[in-house]
RNA sequence: CGCGGGGUGGAGCAGCCCGGUAGCUCGUUGGGCUCAUAACCCAAAGGUCGCUGGUUCAAAUCCAGCCCCCGCAACCA
């Protein structure tokens, strides 16, 4: 029996689950599945990230302690997990004492062992961001995320000496292939390579973030990111100590192609110093992309993306997410696509032929013993089965859960088409064939007993009712996927309704907000990896204009000044995509603006329109052009339209 | 030269690493069946594999150059 040990990252508690985290957890969880159907010891771990300034602050607004906020959001991972029939064996979070006395534990060893050192770092800190900023991100001397003036901070910190295990992680990836995959992450992680690496800084004075764990020697800082989350995944199976439970050295790390960095070279470096065996493998998926599809309408983002398990089953979401994604290559994510998934897959092959068959042996009733040998149609059967277990278990490994699906459905259609040919219905009719109808439909009781195998992973709730129409209730096991050796009829109750057919005719209620691509992280937390998964929201913001309290005094509005200007010069701004500069006249004033409607807009279209302008506005540089004022535009569904007047009225004239 | 992904029948994709008859799903058209969820089965139509050049007996696949699209970041002030 070999062991099998998967974990996923642990995910940041700043926000709460969407498609993104439930990804990469289902994708863990049919993996963990597999193993255990193969028979395999499987521990499968998850988890929550919980420090952090962003945690702090977040909790601060809300008025709760930290620990109270992260509570509360753990709990809401955990829950949404155990909704979706997520099988995990552990579920980590950094704030518990297991997890810190390990950090702790191998931080005091790192740091006699003068691996870490104490050192100066000076840098470009942006107060909005909470982050330092290399010279290639800042933009004219300002924060590309804030445009606000950064501060040069010298700050004194504790640095992990990772650059000195640059060339031997070189070495370790073209040694071993199969460390990070699929390739071209590999081949990524040694890009990153090709630069040189610098020393990790692994702390933060307690002056600046006091929600982490303190280094066991400097109780003035705590652990910055590195060393606190990536080593959930050990500490998770240490009890605190050095003994692994015999899991650690099968180790095996599920991610997003998001936070490659941190576990493609921070990790295994951090791990070598440790003295910890290397991790077996890192398996990167991609993106999930949201909308674009005519039916985006009615996805919203990605956490509405997330409700449709309940709209549509957890067995249809889980299969769409394994059986869309290529592993390792992005995809997009519609409800369309969905419906599309479930109507063809799960209803009309799948669905059906549990329907078909279940009734018609049903209608002919048990057999104890079948008589009628197995035909050439019997064997291709059992041929086909053993090709979809093939085609299985020689994808699982590479996790392409697609090409596993894939190979299943094969098998589906051939038995759809056996049942055609066969034409149990048309036998029942001759008592003369009665012993050839026992072996058709014991056939399909044996390949309904196939599928209730295989499709556990993928399906479990769907497995599990086929398994138990034909009265299976012993715990299923790979090696007793085969077709062939069945010589009875079983007992078997009709299966209806395993997957409804959904009406695409009819469009569903209920729409969620429009649809947009998921975002990406901000950079900080792309930076600190946190154990995310491929899509993070944007922090959502919090009370904006909630009811009555989003309403302002007329006073709040008199500071605006709005006026009639005409453009009387436009240009596109170099490399820009989005802004045109114009030229204006305002009154008997002429200054330049920059608008961002380039998508929308033709300069061209614009020279000689009267539009409405806010005048009052301070000087800002965008794309090294200076605009003073702002165009104002409608904005609905992608389609943008100019605010203009009516009447002929002159420029400079007051808007009120 | 900001980072990355991609261009394959009407749509969405796989194949590309490891050259050798271009594959899958959906859709379309015609037919079959009636056990089944207007499901299932059969057949057909439909492709210059972005462009150009190179390597090779042979290129969707390798190499070079070019064009275009999409994310992210930098700009919707």
């Amino acid at each position: 029996m070999s062991t099998f040990y998967l974990t996923t990252p642990i995910y940041y508690v700043n926000a709460r689950p969407h498609l993104g985290h439930a990804c990469t957890t289902i994708m863990a969880d049919a993996m963990c599945r597999y193993h255990r159907l193969a028979g395999d010891r499987v521990y499968f771990l998850t988890g929550t990230d919980e420090h952090g300034e962003r945690i702090a602050q977040v909790a601060a607004q809300a008025g709760k302690s930290p620990q109270a906020y992260a509570d509360e959001i753990a709990a809401i991972f955990r829950e949404t997990w155990q909704r979706l029939g997520i099988t995990n064996d552990d579920f980590i979070r950094t704030t518990e004492p297991r997890h810190k006395a390990v950090v702790q534990g191998i931080l005091q060893r790192l740091y006699d062992a003068g691996e870490i050192y104490f050192g100066e770092y000076g840098g470009w800190y942006c107060y909005g961001c909470e982050r330092f900023y290399t010279e290639k991100e800042i933009v004219d001397g300002k924060c590309p995320d804030h445009q606000i003036a950064l501060t040069f901070i010298k700050e004194k910190n504790y640095f992990f000496k990772m650059s000195k295990y640059q060339d031997w992680l070189i070495k370790h990836l073209e040694d071993h292939p199969a460390f990070i995959q699929p390739d071209r992450y590999r081949n990524e992680v040694l890009g990153f390579l090709r630069e040189p690496l610098q020393d990790l800084s692994i702390s933060r004075p307690t002056s600046r973030l006091e929600w982490g764990i303190p280094l066991p020697f400097d109780d003035k800082y705590v652990t910055y990111v590195w060393f606190d989350a990536l080593l959930n995944y050990y500490s998770a199976v240490t009890d605190g100590g050095e003994k692994t439970r015999g899991l650690w050295e099968h180790v095996e790390h599920l991610i997003a192609k998001d936070i490659l960095k941190p576990h493609g070279v921070y990790w295994p470096t951090m791990l070598k110093a440790a003295g910890i065996p290397l991790y077996q493998g890192l398996h990167v998926h991609g993106y999930w992309s949201l909308g674009g599809s005519k039916m985006s309408k009615s996805i919203g983002n990605v956490v509405e993306a997330l409700q449709l398990t309940d709209k549509y089953g957890h067995d249809a979401f889980r299969y769409f997410l394994l059986r869309e994604m290529s592993f390792g290559l992005d995809a997009s994510f519609s409800e369309e696509a969905l419906v599309d998934r479930l109507n063809a897959d799960l209803a009309n092959d799948l669905g059906n032929l549990a329907s078909r068959a279940t009734t018609l042996i049903a209608a002919s009733g048990p057999v104890a013993q079948v008589t009628a040998p197995a035909e050439p149609a019997d064997r291709e059967i059992a041929a086909a089965a053993v090709a979809a277990r093939a085609a299985v278990e020689q994808a699982m490994p590479e996790f392409a859960f697609q090409k596993a699906l894939a190979g299943i459905w094969s098998f589906i259609g051939s038995v759809n088409r056996y049942v055609d040919a066969s034409a149990p219905w048309a036998l029942a009719k001759d008592p003369g064939k009665r012993p050839r109808l026992e072996r058709v439909l014991c056939t399909l009781a044996d390949s309904l007993g196939f599928l209730g195998i295989v499709l556990d992973p993928f399906l479990p709730d769907a497995a599990r009712k086929i398994r138990e129409a034909i009265g299976q209730s012993a715990a299923p096991t790979l090696e007793g996927a085969v077709v062939g050796r069945l010589t009875s009829v079983p007992r078997v109750s009709k299966i209806s309704g395993l997957f409804p057919r959904i009406d695409t005719k009819a469009p569903h209620p209920g729409p969620l907000p429009k649809g947009k691509r998921e975002s990406s992280a901000s950079k900080e937390r792309e930076t600190r990896g946190e154990g995310k998964s491929p899509t993070t929201l944007p922090p959502r913001g919090r009370g904006q204009g909630e009811g009555a309290a989003g309403k302002i005094p007329i006073a709040d509005f008199q500071k605006v000044e709005l006026r009639v200007a005409e453009v009387l010069a436009a240009e596109a701004v170099a490399k820009s995509r989005k802004l045109l500069k114009l030229t204006i006249r305002v009154g008997e004033e002429t200054r330049t603006l920059v608008a961002g409607v380039a998508e929308h807009y033709q300069p061209g279209d614009m020279v000689g329109r009267k539009v409405v302008i806010v005048a009052n506005l301070r000087p800002a540089t965008l794309m090294g052009v200076e605009s003073n004022g702002m165009v104002l535009a409608a904005e609905h569904d992608g389609t943008v339209s100019l605010l203009t007047v009516d009447k002929d009225v002159p420029s400079g004239a007051k808007v009120k």
